[in-house]
DNA sequence: GCATATTTGTCCGTATGTATA
DNA sequence: CTATACATACGGACAAATATG
């Protein structure tokens, strides 16, 4: 056989209509809410409705789509609780890897990168790809516990909550403060402090929900 | 509208093709390499071809089956990295769960009940019941932590680890040896003593992925 | 190594039931 | 409350690719 499993997103019709809703989906082109017609869709990307059901299933599995049955799908609009769990997921597993991250992983580079990226787009004032390069060095984080269940957990989580993002104006303050932070962290990280990286990690995680949760409150007071 | 989000897995023919075939797929029904053919799955089951791929976008998702481009759908094999990687996740969540659970959690309840089924099972030599009972004493362990996804995520990882339990024979005693440790890890923690708890589990994990591992390469020396 | 047969990938048409205007 | 629109599900059809002899 000699096959090597997986690119996962192959490039089947499905699959392929399913990246392109992901990205419509985190780069606000499509607002939580918003009720998704098979039939404007499957036009709109070219693809039949049967395939187009396809891909609405792992997106619905995702949490990124929602289903009401016999009315159709909606993108999903994140819930305070679910932004809530998102965190409490996020200090559990980024401070964890942190924790216990023997010294320069391969992923330590990846982390190093991102905040040389956000410093640089913080520079031009380029709110979003500084928050881009944010969420790179989170996901880097991850990347050192050495896990494909984490990390895909990990992907998952994040397009939720640019989703989430995508409910509040301004994006700008929600990452302008952090940048400081991650380089704080990465330095203690590379100086063999895991401790103290780990625990000022978990006080950024806090105020960063602290933060979302007052603007998400703010915007929707029902 | 009045409407209450979501029981997930509705009543769609889709969802109920792909419980069905999750069913066969932890009992052992289906075998791992297996190869599942659109026509006589579909038949078998009772519904169209189209359904049928929609039932299966969402199990190669869950990473039960796996998708080769033009050659099918076949049951996973869980590779050897699959499983350390699976019992690396569990470590972390359920010790750090464990850990940083409040006294008297609801789960705790989930957690009792589990062990007492367990008790009973091994009293009558029922080890597949007992197996089960294992089972649901580490969801509901993962269930201290509050964390719908962290949930979601247990409950693939715990299928994708019946599905490496069904390459081995003798089940039995990969769960024999563990009632009674799951019972002291109960009385630890609702004695208030959770870093012993937490302690207990985690060398508990590392055994329990030890005698999987090997029994995994002693079955499979390829 | 090559030709053939089977299966997947994708689409369309259609009938039925459900929710919404 | 009726009617329209839409999701749900099915079966058939054809092209492309893989697997088999």
């Amino acid at each position: 056989m000699a096959d090597l499993d997986e690119a996962d997103d192959s490039n089947s019709r499905a699959d392929q209509a399913a990246e392109r809703l992901r990205r419509m989906l985190i780069t606000g082109d499509l607002v939580p809410g918003q009720r998704l017609s098979e039939t404007v869709v499957s036009e709109r990307l070219g693809v039949s409705r049967n395939t187009l059901r396809e891909a609405f299933r792992v997106l619905t599995h995702e949490r990124l789509l929602v289903h009401k049955p016999h009315a159709g799908v909606f993108v999903a609009v994140p819930s305070l609780a679910s932004i809530i769990d998102i965190y409490r997921v996020r200090r559990l597993i980024e401070c964890q890897a942190l924790l216990t991250a023997p010294a320069r992983h391969p992923a330590s580079r990846r982390m190093r990168a991102a905040v040389d990226s956000a410093l640089a787009s913080r520079a031009s004032d380029d709110w979003i790809a500084v928050g881009t390069a944010n969420m790179e060095f989170h996901s880097a984080i991850v990347a050192l516990a050495d896990s494909d269940h984490l990390d895909r957990l990990y992907a998952n989580i994040s397009a939720e909550l640019r989703l989430a993002f995508g409910l509040l104006d301004d994006p700008d303050y929600l990452h302008r403060p952090y940048v400081d932070r991650n380089v704080a962290v990465l330095e203690l990280y590379l100086a063999g402090e895991s401790a103290e990286a780990a625990a000022l990690l978990e006080d950024y995680l806090l105020t960063s929900e602290r933060t979302i949760v007052a603007a998400y409150a703010r915007r929707l007071p029902a």
